[in-house]
DNA sequence: ACCCTCACCTGCACGC
DNA sequence: TGCGTGCAGGTGAGGG
């Protein structure tokens, strides 16, 4: 489910509640999620390891350990993390579990089996496959005007495709990627080199007000992986979705009805009328 | 190098 | 009730 603004709240509430924890434990019921490493190899590298810290990078969470290995977690569409203690009932899909020295349990789950786990030395981890390729953080100095303006220069995709591609713009998913288009008032259908250079810092604050707003929106929700039961993504922020998932409503800018289209493989909404070709 | 399509999975909402 | 279809917030491999 997660883009960049869900990712970074969990990041947030995984600190809180694991920095300082140890792990006891580890049991993995779905190889796939840790491969090209084995369930064993992966359960005695992680025995016994503090838990130092989490960070993020683009969609990946980082949970760094002792022995200065980084466990490189990406949620794809349905990953999740939970807490939960020690006489909780697992969830459903709980594919791997960590045992915390606190009697607690770090749960990760996955409905559709995309996510994925890593872990890597983290003198490696810059030179990560995956991470290595992954554009400027959205909020670093990197992901300037100009270096956008490059970016978009030299790719002939529309934009909407090119705003999902992480080694262009980190950080934006489906919906944010819609919301982003929708603030700037620019059509997702306009191949990124046509764009003109004067709507291109329209562009870029846009991506960051959405993320902002959405982080800051996740955030004052105050939700933790403690409570996981009505902890909806959705609803942390969907006052701020102005087109997605809105097909046939009324533009909140000019009434217009708003338009839906698959474009790529995935959903695509925009305001004919705001966001003209 | 680029860009598109499909594949990876489960589950849900919908129409017949 | 069941069954088929389409859809879901992400990405990677493989092909043109």
């Amino acid at each position: 489910m997660p883009e960049l603004p869900e990712v970074e709240h969990v990041v947030r509430a995984l600190r809180r509640a694991v920095v300082g924890r140890r792990i006891i434990a580890t049991e993995v019921g779905l190889p796939k999620l840790i491969a090209p490493s084995s369930v064993n190899n992966f359960r005695r590298k992680l025995k016994d390891s503090l838990i130092t810290g989490v960070s993020r990078r683009g969609k990946f969470i980082l949970i760094e350990v002792e022995s200065d290995r980084v466990l490189a977690v990406h949620l794809r569409m349905t990953g999740a993390f939970m807490i939960l203690t020690s006489d909780d009932e697992l969830p459903r899909h709980a594919h791997a579990v960590f045992y915390l020295d606190d009697d607690r349990r770090l749960v990760f789950k996955d409905q559709r089996q995309f996510g994925i786990m890593r872990l890597v030395a983290r003198s490696r981890l810059a030179s990560t496959k995956g991470i290595c390729e992954l554009a400027p953080e959205p909020f670093s100095e990197d992901f300037s005007i100009a270096y956008l303006r490059e970016t978009l220069s030299r790719s002939r995709r529309t934009l909407k495709t090119l705003l999902l591609d992480q080694t262009r713009v980190l950080g934006l998913g489906n919906i944010y990627a819609a919301e982003a288009l929708f603030r700037a008032r620019i059509n997702p259908f306009k191949i990124a080199a046509e764009l003109s250079p004067r709507r291109v810092p329209q562009l870029h604050q846009a991506i960051r007000d959405v993320l902002g707003a959405a982080v800051a929106g996740i955030s004052a929700k105050r939700l933790d992986l403690e409570n996981p039961n009505g902890f909806s993504y959705g609803e942390a922020f969907e006052r701020i979705w102005q087109v997605y998932e809105r097909e046939g409503e009324a533009c909140l800018k000019c009434g217009a009805r708003i338009r839906r289209m698959t474009h790529a493989g995935r959903s695509t909404y925009w305001c004919p009328r705001c966001q003209r070709r």
